[in-house]
DNA sequence: TACACCTGATGACGTACGAAAATCTCGATG
DNA sequence: CATCGAGATTTTCGTACGTCATCAGGTGTA
């Protein structure tokens, strides 16, 4: 078995239990606890792993609205928009992208009051030339993180 | 409300550090072991708390490419669409909106050629009646989890 | 009544450390 | 030029120890 081959193998079973104990995930690659230990800590220092989170259903809180955003932006401004944005904690996602909008952000709301009002503040600013917002309806998908391939010998 | 304050502060702190041990998550939060092993249990079952997930780093293990698809269906099409789009494994995220277009759907590609070959496979489908990529340049920031709103006593 | 708490007991857990095994390096040899 | 093997390096492993999660039963409190 590969060195790589673990490792995308370790990450896949933290996908599908991100708490699961090294003992567990030994068992389950049929390695050391003392390897999983090893190529866990690797795997967060390269950055591969950037860290934990629960996931949570933001619905099931109070945040019913998703909303995505796209803006047309003043060339030299797009960095001031981007940061603007992202500071903005409700904004899950921020691009910047190719094609008709330069900026496609992905923002959720506890409902479309609350909505209309950040937005509206959003698209104050002097650099923004054009915007569009969609609502979404619903959310087939949202935040999936798929498996790694796992490389034969 | 539907959760309470230690519930939010709970969350909070999963958000920070996924896998903390109960222990240090009673001591942060200045409760027993126990009230937090209740709690936790809690919004599990209510499902606030989906599970959890290690933060991957695509960039870091190969998939350079994230883009953005809209897509206009036909109308009685649409939940084919989506649960095609949703059964590919590198969509992170498959919405349906209001606005221009009706589907918006985030994947992830190792490079230019991958992903040109799989949304051109995606586009034979007769019920797409327009499509519009934009491929990201820079992610800003990407599926951000914000924290709760903690309600004063 | 509903929470939060404490205690004690038990088995599971994470980590450090040294030993063992596998892998790599590289000059010598046929 | 292909092969060998001693030594160095990397990777894996088992053990031990202190910590941890869980459960049960009982106390305090709003």
């Amino acid at each position: 078995m590969t060195y790589e081959n673990l490792d995308a193998k370790l990450v896949n079973a933290l996908l599908g239990d991100g708490r699961a104990s090294l003992r567990s995930l030994a068992e389950e690659l049929d390695v050391s606890v003392t390897t999983i230990s090893n190529h866990l800590s690797d795997l967060e220092e390269e950055g591969v792993i950037e860290g934990y989170t629960p996931r949570l259903d933001y619905d099931a809180v109070g945040y019913d609205v998703t909303a995505v955003i796209q803006l047309q932006v003043e060339g030299n401004a797009l960095p001031d928009i981007t940061d603007t944005l992202r500071d903005h904690r409700q904004m899950i996602s921020v691009y910047e992208v190719t094609g008709d909008y330069d900026v496609i952000a992905i923002g959720k709301f506890k409902d479309t009051d609350g909505m209309n009002e950040q937005i509206k503040a959003l698209l104050t600013d002097p650099d923004i030339k054009a915007s569009n917002t969609s609502v979404v309806l619903n959310a087939v998908s949202e935040n999936e993180q798929f498996e790694l391939d796992i490389e034969d010998a």
